[in-house]
DNA sequence: TGTTTACAGATACTTAGTATCAATAATAAC
DNA sequence: GTTATTATTGATACTAAGTATCTGTAAACA
């Protein structure tokens, strides 16, 4: 089959993710499969629908997106600037590191905060059942060529005051 | 005049940070100050609208709530579902503790997760410039009264799987 | 009391996503 | 291989949340 033709190892995987899971093997999905291959950062879906054919319609981007998120092989990220934006998912639960200016995106790790959590939700009495976190930064190569720069406007992700 | 004949803080205390950075003292904004003093929970812009009278004006509200969170008068809450709700601010960067049953919500403390974040990012060669945490879980009330209940369907802000 | 100008509300638009539904194409059965 | 079943598609319309624009209005201040 054609698409098939372009080898590409992620394209595959998000495929077999559908197949596992007993979705059907049709040509959008082999075209958002690869498209969604060949992104290197993260993206939204209507970024990712613009560079696809036409013909691949808006309610199946979105489907799909919302498969492979349930399926775990995309999972969802916040910017500071409230942009759902998506990219693989390399592991079960994490957090991202997220260059600011880039948008490259690391997977943090090092970072026990599920313990301090716990203790600090146990102290409010709070029974925990989840959290998220994004960490927002600027990336080691970005640190290296762009030279920080006054760093203008916001630095958190909370009201400016 | 009407409006402050009730008497409320909370309302007064929002009028107050909108004079002192310059803004007028309106009908509208009197209007929205007393009905977000009255909230006891996090909101949504569109469910403060429906509590208003019909003459205040969708692009008002949105543009008083936008004000008020750079004022530090709000906080924005992200919930787990990613809605976005609004909640008054008692402090400057905090994190909290979101309720899942009674949409209750508490200013998490004790937990220090800046130092973390900030030795973690360093690894990986980031400048950390912000970070946003939710922390979802119930509440000491919602413990008591409810029974845990199954506790069926997801547990984390993240996919599923 | 009048003038300036911020603000209001109406309206239209945008973005991100969901619901519906008839036509189509994968898959399984034969 | 052909056919039947049914998941999937894409079009369309809709919703929710928010922004842009614009004209009339009303605060604030002199």
């Amino acid at each position: 089959m054609a698409a098939t033709g372009t080898n590409s190892p992620v394209a595959e995987q998000i495929l077999q993710a559908l197949k596992g899971r007993g979705y059907r093997n049709t040509l959008p999905r082999r075209t958002l499969a690869f498209a969604i291959a060949e992104q290197d950062r993260h993206f939204t879906a209507e970024g990712l629908r613009r560079q696809l054919p036409p013909h691949v319609g808006r309610a199946t981007v979105y489907r799909v997106l919302k498969i492979l998120v349930e399926t775990g092989v995309l999972c969802r990220v916040l910017l500071e600037d409230d942009e759902l934006h998506y990219q693989i998912s390399h592991r079960d639960h994490h957090h991202h590191l997220l260059c600011v200016e880039c948008s490259q995106s690391e997977d943090l790790t090092g970072c026990d905060i599920e313990e301090a959590l716990a203790s600090a939700s146990a102290l409010h009495g709070f029974e925990l059942s989840g959290h998220r976190l994004e960490v927002y930064g600027r990336c080691r190569e970005c640190l290296q060529t762009g030279p920080a720069q006054a760093r203008s406007g916001r630095d958190v992700a909370v009201p400016a005051k």
